[in-house]
DNA sequence: CGCAGCCTTGACAAATGTCAACAAACGTGG
DNA sequence: CCACGTTTGTTGACATTTGTCAAGGCTGCG
């Protein structure tokens, strides 16, 4: 396999501090595949094969359930995703497809499970990184039971100010159907919801969002670092 | 402190495999304490000082916003909770109260930190804990965005009726202003879906709880492993 | 006994979903 | 590059779900 992604792929909190040899040995054992958009990867309900990481496009998480289906996360570049799955070799519990033209490396998760045995950096790695997916998941379930699908959406847009650098003009990065489903709500209640959101200052245009005033915005969104603070 | 209970933590998944010294090292560094209920444990936003314990009686895990509160889980003995800001040394997300009188042990998070750094064996079931409580938290997720309340409401009893043994008749573990919360409906809501269920052979009576014929609830609710299985 | 909290019920309001129609954007093949 | 068909987004009308408020009954406890 080509391995001009290692280093990539290196420096990322899993794997910066485990040892060169455990980690050329995952390296060896993985594949590198390029997808193009609308390849379901993996399917909810199958065992966990391989750790998948993404190096470049964009994957959806999601899942069914009675002819019902939900975005539960967008994943990008560069990070792994259904880590939990590979470690208690269990079933994944969610549905991965590319949403774009995507790079991904898979890298079997009989070895994930073997070098987590050995090496005990990676093991704490995989700590760090499990606790900051169920914190990120526990602030998801907050955000659904405690906020209307309009108070949603406004904190979901002034995160994604901030990820834009704090400029009052951005574009949602994706398209409004998902962020519908991943905002626990139908592409017409998102629709609405724009519109109830432009006596705050808020104006949408296609996929281009501008946030006139943010205190303004902020005062009806009520943004909180326990629920919306993306880092720790 | 009196340690008669140490048997008890030790068999936890959790402890299970350390170092004995490092085991005792926890314990010495530890507290054991009583509380009557109500008796709010941690505050959410505070910084994780303890890792906590159930020996007995139960707990509430719940998050206020904007004057709204919401019950996340409700901890029974003998399991531990906020495992995963005290490995990552951040602010809880989580309030907790004591539901009963209940016995905790507190470790402090620095102890806890301190022995995963050392032992192996306690990182690697740190690690399992967490996947676990991460899939857990998806599942509510899933529960919670596919589902209706009333949906939610006859999984949840399926649920309870496995975990009583498959008995037709059993007792809420919570009192319904809770479970209401905890199902992210209000009392009124949950009381008239209750009523909603009686077609399907189900029948309340204060905490009690009737399923007739568990093939016609089952044809309603439509359980799902991928959501409603407590093990994996 | 009497108070307080929980549960239930009814009437009503708000939030959200569904269905249908149409417009706009996109991609594909000619 | 355009024409076409498909998908996405929007809007209106309406249905369903869920929440709110107020009242009353029940229960447990001091």
């Amino acid at each position: 396999m080509l391995d001009s992604h290692h280093p990539d792929i290196r420096v990322l909190d899993l794997f910066a501090n485990m040892e060169e040899e455990n980690f050329q040995t995952l390296m060896r054992a993985s594949y590198v595949q390029n997808f193009p958009p609308q390849i379901e990867l993996i399917t909810e309900g199958e065992p966990s094969d391989f750790l998948h990481i993404v190096i470049s496009g964009s994957v959806e998480l999601f899942s069914k359930w009675n002819g019902r289906e939900t975005c539960v996360a967008t994943i990008r570049p560069i990070s792994s995703f259904i880590l939990a799955a590979t470690v208690k070799n269990a079933p994944y519990l969610m549905s991965a497809r590319t949403l774009d033209k995507s790079r991904i490396v898979l890298i079997p998760s009989q070895n994930v499970r073997a070098i987590f045995d050995e090496d005990n950096n990676f093991a704490r790695a995989i700590v760090l990184e499990l606790a900051y997916c169920y914190r990120s998941s526990i602030r998801k379930t907050k955000d659904l039971k405690l906020r209307t699908s309009l108070e949603r959406l406004a904190n979901y847009l002034l995160r994604q100010q901030i990820r834009a650098g704090g400029d009052d003009e951005f574009n949602l990065q994706i398209e409004k159907r998902r962020l519908a489903s991943y905002l626990g709500m139908t592409p017409e209640n998102l629709s609405r919801a724009f519109k109830a959101l432009k006596p705050y200052g808020v104006t949408v245009d296609g996929n281009r969002v501008m946030i006139r005033d943010q205190n303004d915005l902020e005062k009806f969104a009520k943004p909180n670092p326990l629920i919306d603070d993306r880092t720790t």
